[in-house]
DNA sequence: TCTATAATCTTTACAGTGTCAAGATTTGAG
DNA sequence: CTCAAATCTTGACACTGTAAAGATTATAGA
């Protein structure tokens, strides 16, 4: 463990975005202020403005790094699965809804809106199309075992992908009602969202 | 217009409601300020304390008026198409896409967690539930026709209301694929998700 | 190796934010 | 008519994002 007190930092930038996430985690989205990531970082206040152009752009690298995040967890059930791809289109829904509860508020940031101008930050754009060739790829091996309706494979990706997408907002939200939560477990509300869309 | 310049606004509580509307629409969600929105109002920058314990509560209200109308629009079509129960599915979920369309960063903070402890306004919760009530009457007339699979209403509706949920949040969030949008429009993709679920 | 330019970081400053406390004004119940 | 409660203003505070100017260090080219 290393800490030099040097004047540069040597990794300010990676630091910011870990400082960043665990702010994230311990405080929520309105917890995150730049100021504390610097200090977090073991910084003065203003030191992020070398490696961040605003706030959005830190905001945007630690949504970058979740959705690199989310496609390893995601792929790795994928090779995991590779001979079963009703097995994969679960777990990679489970590994979805589990990435969510790990961390909702780095979830929200990613998918609520908190990144204002996403176009703007090409890594970000990247890394989710990324994830959703993934979710497609999954998708065709299903199509192809006549285990989901044929059909134009990101069509039905998209669906698939909302599915569990709306579960998890709604979750996250409290908005899951309680009757429903009493009767089934998490994993079997997925397994039964994806029910809805399989063939026969 | 009657702006008498009195001490005591008189409506102050729901001018402050309005304001922070507007300002949502104008401003997006991080333009939203208590003190633009008493300004807006016409009053000092801690009048909305009279009224309001925090930003969160006015958050709450404005969210509480939000589902207000939204419950208002699909009940407007659910007794317009009441004979047609297919009709009143795909035309209520398409006043939600329209709904959410007409002002996306108030729907993201009714449903992006912008508003931290909804458990806290029970107006909030109430007017939310008001709403699954009502879309689990639609699923249920749903599933008397057999246009949905029958069991539990509140699952079936849980779902259904995910799949059209999940794809507003990610249409808002930019991450609807342009191959998709290029071949269908917005209402043949709702649908398009709807019939996923819908038997036969 | 020396040097100058760029990169990185600190300090200082400013306007905007949410919120609280104290006081001014108005309303309405008794 | 009175006075307590409701409403609104003023002033203050700590915290925020961000810009400018300066200090420190790294690095590329001589």
């Amino acid at each position: 463990m290393p800490k030099k007190k040097t004047y540069h930092h040597g990794d300010l930038k990676n630091a910011l975005i870990k400082a960043g996430v665990e702010i994230l985690a311990k405080d929520g989205v309105s917890g995150l202020s730049l100021r504390k990531v610097a200090m977090k970082a073991g910084v003065s206040h203003a030191a992020p403005y070398a490696h961040f152009a605003d706030k959005q752009a830190l905001i945007a690298a630690i949504s970058t790094e979740g959705f690199r995040q989310l496609y390893e967890r995601i792929n790795a059930v994928a090779e995991k699965y590779k001979s079963q791809p009703e097995k994969q289109l679960i777990e990679a829904a489970w590994a979805y809804v589990q990435f969510a509860m790990d961390d909702p508020d780095r979830f929200k940031v990613m998918f609520s809106g908190v990144l204002e101008k996403e176009k703007e930050y090409p890594d970000f754009v990247a890394e989710a199309q990324r994830n959703f060739q993934l979710v497609k790829m999954i998708i065709e091996a299903n199509q192809a075992l006549g285990r989901l309706r044929s059909g134009a494979s990101d069509l039905v990706a998209q669906s698939a992908w909302g599915i569990v997408h709306g579960f998890i907002m709604l979750l996250l939200e409290g908005q899951i009602s309680h009757t429903v939560l009493e009767k089934m477990s998490l994993r079997e509300l997925v397994e039964f969202q994806l029910e809805q869309i399989q063939v026969k």
